[in-house]
DNA sequence: AGCACGCCGACT
DNA sequence: GTCGGCGTGCTC
């Protein structure tokens, strides 16, 4: 018997399969799925089997599989496949792609490491007799005898509960035993909660979904309308069917109540996964899918990798957001894994939004996805009114942050002791540093990028490689006294509203406050409880949050995400302002919410003041139907990067022509240009778009790409399908 | 990836 | 004459 082991080095250069000889000791345990230990070289390294074969035709001589690493852990047909897909579409390396499948704690690495946490307890050994012996016979052992009379009693007791000498002695003389039972470190109440009456709409939308049938789903409902309780009854539907369910969330720190919501109503059934989770946790988590305990995952992009067997529904909620997408290699959308396993278990899958993606909703038009709508908000609450104002006239009145009215719609909420929401997509305290004399910017000397000034620690920092310096009086050029900021941070409106509305309670939320565990859940939870009333922060502060005090939302600069040049950025806008809109109003109160911009003509800016998706859905496709991009074409970017600028140049010119050579006629090639951050970390970056609508060709020749370029050192390509940021 | 082998320059 | 630079190629 031969296995096929893929070795733990993910290098493009070793990416195939060694055989090995399956010994006489480990013929019975091993499996395809499983870790091995195996000699390669002169070393003893962890790999992976991706097969078991009875013959084997080569003439080289071969080594023996040393052990199994884990005879738990294994990949099941489902997730080996699923992997082979991840590979292919990503075009990473065969082991990168089982890498990323698995939890840290259980990567294909070196060391062995146990990550299982256990209680241990103490037990007798002997009998009552024996024990009763030793403690007359031993009278002046008062501390030992008071363990064993406990342990007499309770004939199990935490090992912890005695000083370690003391249990030291007991083992010495073999009164006593340990014993260890696994625990996990995320245990869920159960406090379990009825369901809710459904609306007309959620009804109807629960109905549509057939189960045991493989369909995608768009379920299209506005802020407040109700996903989240029909995510939860298609769920306990399919789970008293004896069925499994995954559900993702975009980021799992910022959608704490969703996940609330499903303990309260599913208590010790739903295992939680995503990255703010310890090594230790996600290995809990894991275990309990792999050994079936629990039937429903909620987690964030890598949950769709989750051992879960059975599954009847998958559910991706907000899915137009792009933390689906991983923006390192490999670079996979949770969102083609997740049709991957619906076909594989012929179930359906439902992706829920307030703000769709254009790509799901043309393929909602085209009739390739389901399309389920819900229009209205549940119960009293109604969509808040907004407004836009002009800040080029609140500028004249040199209203340079806060305009007038939004102002004094903070005032007025803060007497009516209710809560304002805040959005500034802009952490730090400005944009740039400018003088005023010579026209000097900070730039980051290893990044193409400007620096951006921090108040608080009086620096500037690059928020690409986290390049600091600290911010002198003079110019660094000229050395006058003229050093101005431009752009406004969340640290600088902070300020300002301190400043002008002393007596509000303000809490910022951004990269800069949350850096610590828990922060998230801190600031919120704080806020919920009204020990503040403005809530100011960056997009982070957008999502899946219900506070029911909240009725003003401000928008303080429209314009930061609207004039981001990538063709995405009108949809981006949309999302991301319609979604922060959505806090406003969430019970009876009516909301209100003031969006500031240079652009109040802006049509992407007045779709969202009349909550119309429809329009802004046609315009944009419009657009994109005139400039050829996504949906109508398909996209994939090639980079060369290297510290060399001119060999990078040099490259990307001959993929070009390589590329024009190869691929079909009707597909556009466009650059190469510098790429959107053109230096980071002084390595140079040009890229190649390349926009088609089928290409048989282009698969082949970018593997073939990758292939010419894995022995070049100084130059190095990364191809990525369906880019988010081109 | 990690390591050996191998072929050319500057040193005890 | 030897030590060591890193280019090339192999690992079941």
């Amino acid at each position: 018997m031969y296995a096929e082991v893929l070795i733990e080095y993910s290098a493009k250069s070793i990416d195939k399969t060694f055989t090995y000889l399956i010994p006489e000791s480990l013929k019975d345990d091993l499996q395809i799925g499983m870790k091995v230990l195996v000699p390669f070289g002169n070393k003893i390294i962890n790999g992976f089997v991706t097969n078991i074969k009875d013959e084997y035709q080569e003439d080289y001589e071969l080594k023996e599989i040393k052990d199994v690493v884990d005879k738990y852990l294994v990949l099941n047909d489902e997730l080996l496949k699923l992997g082979t897909y991840l590979q292919e579409e990503t075009l990473c390396t065969k082991i990168m792609a089982y890498q990323t499948m698995l939890p840290s704690s259980l990567k294909v690495k070196k060391q062995k490491n146990n990550y299982s946490k256990y209680l241990v307890y103490l037990e007798l050994s002997k009998n009552e007799l024996e024990i009763n012996e030793y403690i007359v016979s031993h009278p002046s052992r008062k501390k030992q005898n008071e363990a064993l009379e406990l342990l007499l009693k309770e004939k199990r007791i935490l090992k912890n509960t005695f000083s370690s000498n003391i249990v030291k002695a007991l083992k010495e003389e073999k009164l006593v035993k340990e014993t260890k039972e696994q625990i996990y470190r995320l245990n869920n109440k159960k406090v379990v909660e009825e369901k809710k009456e459904l609306s007309l709409d959620q009804q109807k939308a629960l109905e549509s979904v057939v189960l045991n049938k493989e369909d995608t789903y768009l379920l299209h409902g506005v802020t407040g309308s109700g996903k989240t309780e029909v995510y939860m009854q298609l769920i306990e539907k399919v789970v008293k069917s004896g069925q499994t369910a995954i559900m993702l969330v975009p980021e799992i720190s910022l959608t704490t109540q969703i996940i609330n919501n499903f303990y309260n109503r599913f208590g010790n059934d739903v295992a939680i996964f995503h990255s703010a989770l310890s090594d230790g946790e996600k290995y809990d988590e894991y275990l309990k899918i792999l050994r079936g305990e629990v039937h429903i995952v909620i987690g964030t992009r890598s949950a769709i990798f989750t051992p879960l067997k059975n599954i009847g529904i998958i559910i991706i909620d907000e899915e137009h957001s792009e933390t689906y997408k991983q923006e390192t290699s490999p670079r996979y959308h949770a969102i083609d894994m997740a049709k991957f396993r619906s076909h594989y278990h012929h179930i359906p899958l439902v992706l829920g939004s307030a703000t769709p993606s254009l790509e799901s909703m043309a393929r909602a038009k085209k009739g390739v996805y389901k399309y389920l709508s819900m229009p209205k908000r549940i119960g009293k609450a109604i969509l808040p009114r907004i407004l836009i104002v002009n800040m080029i006239e609140e500028m004249k009145k040199r209203n340079v942050i806060l305009s007038s009215v939004l102002k004094d719609k903070i005032v007025d909420r803060l007497i009516k002791k209710e809560q304002i929401i805040l959005l500034l997509n802009r952490r730090g305290y400005s944009t740039v540093i400018t003088c005023k004399t010579c026209g000097y910017t900070y730039k980051c000397p290893h990044c193409d990028i400007t620096l951006t000034y921090h108040k608080t620690s009086n620096n500037l920092r690059c928020h690409y490689c986290g390049y600091t310096i600290f911010k002198g009086e003079r110019c660094p050029e000229c050395h006058d006294k003229s050093l101005v900021d431009y752009g406004v941070g969340t640290e600088k409106l902070e300020q300002e509203i301190n400043r002008l509305i002393p007596s509000a309670r303000t809490i910022r939320m951004d990269a800069d406050t949350t850096r610590n565990k828990g922060a998230h859940e801190d600031i919120i939870n704080r806020f919920k409880n009204h020990e503040y009333d403005i809530l100011l922060g960056t997009q982070m502060i957008s999502k899946g949050l219900n506070f029911p005090l909240v009725t003003l939302v401000g928008i303080v600069n429209a314009d930061a995400t609207l004039n981001i040049p990538d063709f995405r950025s009108g949809e981006r806008t949309y999302a991301l302002l319609s979604q922060v809109a959505g806090r406003a109003g969430r019970s009876d109160i009516p909301g209100e919410v003031i969006i500031q911009t240079m652009n109040p003509d802006n049509f992407t800016l007045k779709c969202v003041a009349r909550h119309d998706y429809e329009r802004f859905y046609n315009y944009e496709m419009e657009n994109r139907h005139k400039l050829d991009y996504p949906p109508y074409y398909y996209l994939t970017s090639v980079k060369t990067s290297s510290k060399d600028y001119e060999l990078a140049l040099k490259e990307i010119n001959k993929i070009k022509n390589y590329l024009s050579s190869k691929l079909n006629k009707t597909s556009i090639i466009l650059g190469p240009t510098t790429a959107s951050v053109f230096k980071i970390n002084n390595i140079y970056r040009f890229q190649i778009i390349i926009k088609y609508k089928q290409d048989d060709n282009l698969f082949k020749t970018l593997k073939e790409l990758d292939r010419i370029y894995v022995s070049n050192l100084k130059v190095n390509i990364e191809i990525d399908n369906n880019p988010l940021q081109v």
